[in-house]
Parts: structure tokens; C-alpha cells; sequence
DNA sequence: TTCCGTGCAAATCTTTTGCACGGTC
DNA sequence: GACCGTGCAAAAGATTTGCACGGAA
């Protein structure tokens, strides 16, 4: 699936898990999904809100400014309707991105100089996860695993 | 090596660090020191704060009060020296835990429901990461992973 | 005696909550 | 018109920092 197909599918998804569970359409969770719909990987609720604020270099600024608690608010609720999922990196603050169903889901390398995240995905890492799973005293959910390090700028 | 002589091998680790890099020892450090060497997993501060008091029902009460201020810097400090990691557990708070030289190192299980953090080991898995990080665009120095679900206990 | 280590209290910073207004259905 | 969604301001909670005293070297 291609990343824009993957994008779409998301954002369809999330409109109709919304309607379902009885929710109106307000002007800032609209940014906000159109926001997270177009990214790739996990943000910060900081980010997220200078990005809705018009201040993303490139990109289309959405331009509508929403303020710091709707993004809490609204990123809770994704959250509980398993539209997005919080993602640690071991940095001040907690990142959120969207998860797709239909597309191989990712895991995340953050250089612990600049502070970069970046997405990855293993084919093979997925299937010891999957075997893992089975022998644990756990039903699992989740799982998420962070690779940490320095990025190719930080340590050439 | 058994978990006595890994806790054993940590504390004379930690010991000799902190003296190479020019420390006294203080009381707090010291009562930090003896409550992390015998832990299996991973404490939050909080815990830790409260194992210091007393409180701990089992075990031996190390019985020196340490100001939470203390814990996290004296953690802090243990984190720069490599001696104790970070565990993000999706959870409030950050836990910390020793680091073990010698001892294959583990990753956690985590409850969603009840809170419960247990920790596992897998070789298949370290493998599989192990060779990940060979293909990855960052010179990998830690790997962290967490496994969410329900325990035993909650989903029966 | 010189510093380091520690406790206390205040500051910071992220995230959450209370409340009132405005828009959606 | 009823009710949800949102912004603003204040609160909450974890973690950090400033400062002064006491102990280790």
C-alpha cells in the first residue's frame, strides 16, 4: 500500500470510528486528523500544534490554530478508539502517530544527540515478536521497541 | 551467573565507577546503591523512594530516608555512569533499573490493566535485533522493547 | 579546611481538568 | 434548542534546580 493510500485509509477510518461513537465534527479535531493523516511518523503534542499553528516549513500549513489542550484532548480520544498510539522514545515528551491496519507497522530509531526519530520495520523482528508472544505470561496487545543511538549526521 | 552473584558483581561495579569519578559516599548513595543491587526489575522513583523509607513489606528495609530529590539525582547521575537504564513503560512515571555487564539483559512485560511489570529475555529475539541493527541508518547503542497486554492474574 | 552530598523548598515542564462560550446537529 | 467541542486559565503531577548546612576526605 502506498503512503498515500495508507494516509487515506486512516483518515476514512478515523472519520467513521468518530461518527460511529457519536461525535460531532469540530473545526480543531478536523485539522488535527488532516495533520496527523499527511505524517509519517510520531510527533509531539508540541509539534503538533505549532504544525496546526501555520509554522511547518514546507508542507501545507493547515492554519488553524488549536490550542494545546484540544490536542491533548483530541489525541486522548484517537487513542481510546485505537486510531493512534502513543510512542516513548525515552525523550522529555510522549509522541503520537497515527496506526494503520492494513500496513506493516513500524518501530522507531531516535539519536540520542539531535534527537531524530526516524521509522523502520523488520519483516523478521515482527516474526520473533509473533513467536515471543506466544510463550509469555501475557496476553499481548502491543509491542514497541526503540533502537537508540547517533544518526548518520551526528556520528559520520 | 546467579542473580545473588549479578547483584553482587553490580554493586562492586558501582562501587568502583563512582569512585573513578571522584565521589564520596554519601548515605543516600550508599541506601540507593544496596536497594538497587537487589532488585530483579525495574523501580520508579516513587518506589524507590518509599523501599528507602521502610515501607517494603518483605526484604530488608534499608531505613534511611532519602529525599526524592536525592533519588533522582543520584539516578541521574547512575544513568551517565551506565551503571542503571531508563524503562518507559507507557506507564506515569520513568523506571530505572541496573544494568548488568555479564548477565544477558532483559526487557519488559507490562499489564496495562493492573500496572504489573515483569521482566523476559529472549536469545531469538536479541538475535533478530542484533542484525537489524546492522541495516539501520544509526550506529545502535541500546534497543528497548515493551510488551503490552493483560497478565495472568487479569485475564484469566 | 575544602568540597561534595543531601534535604528542603521552589521552580519547571508536560499533561489534565474546570468552566463558559460558540458551533454543530 | 440541546449538547458537544473548544479555548483559556488554573491545577496536577513528575522531575529539576537553588541554596545552605553537614559530613567525608
Amino acid at each position: 500500500m502506498s503512503s498515500h493510500a495508507a494516509s487515506e485509509e486512516w483518515a476514512n477510518r478515523a472519520q467513521g470510528a468518530l461518527a460511529a461513537a457519536g461525535h460531532k465534527r469540530g473545526g480543531a479535531r478536523r485539522a488535527l486528523l488532516e495533520l496527523l493523516a499527511g505524517q509519517e511518523c510520531a510527533l509531539t503534542a508540541l509539534e503538533i500544534e505549532d504544525a496546526l499553528r501555520g509554522r511547518g516549513a514546507g508542507g501545507s500549513s493547515i492554519g488553524r490554530r488549536v490550542s494545546r489542550a484540544s490536542v491533548y484532548r483530541i489525541l486522548d480520544e484517537l487513542e481510546r478508539l485505537g486510531l493512534v498510539q502513543r510512542v516513548e522514545t525515552g525523550q522529555a515528551m510522549v509522541r503520537y502517530e497515527r496506526v494503520c491496519e492494513h500496513e506493516q507497522h513500524h518501530h522507531h530509531l531516535v539519536c540520542d544527540e539531535c534527537g531524530l526519530v526516524m521509522p523502520f520495520s523488520d519483516a523478521e523482528l515482527e516474526r520473533a515478536i509473533g513467536r515471543l508472544s506466544e510463550k509469555v505470561p501475557l496476553r499481548v496487545s502491543e509491542h514497541e521497541i526503540v533502537l537508540h543511538g547517533s544518526c548518520e549526521a551526528c556520528a559520520p
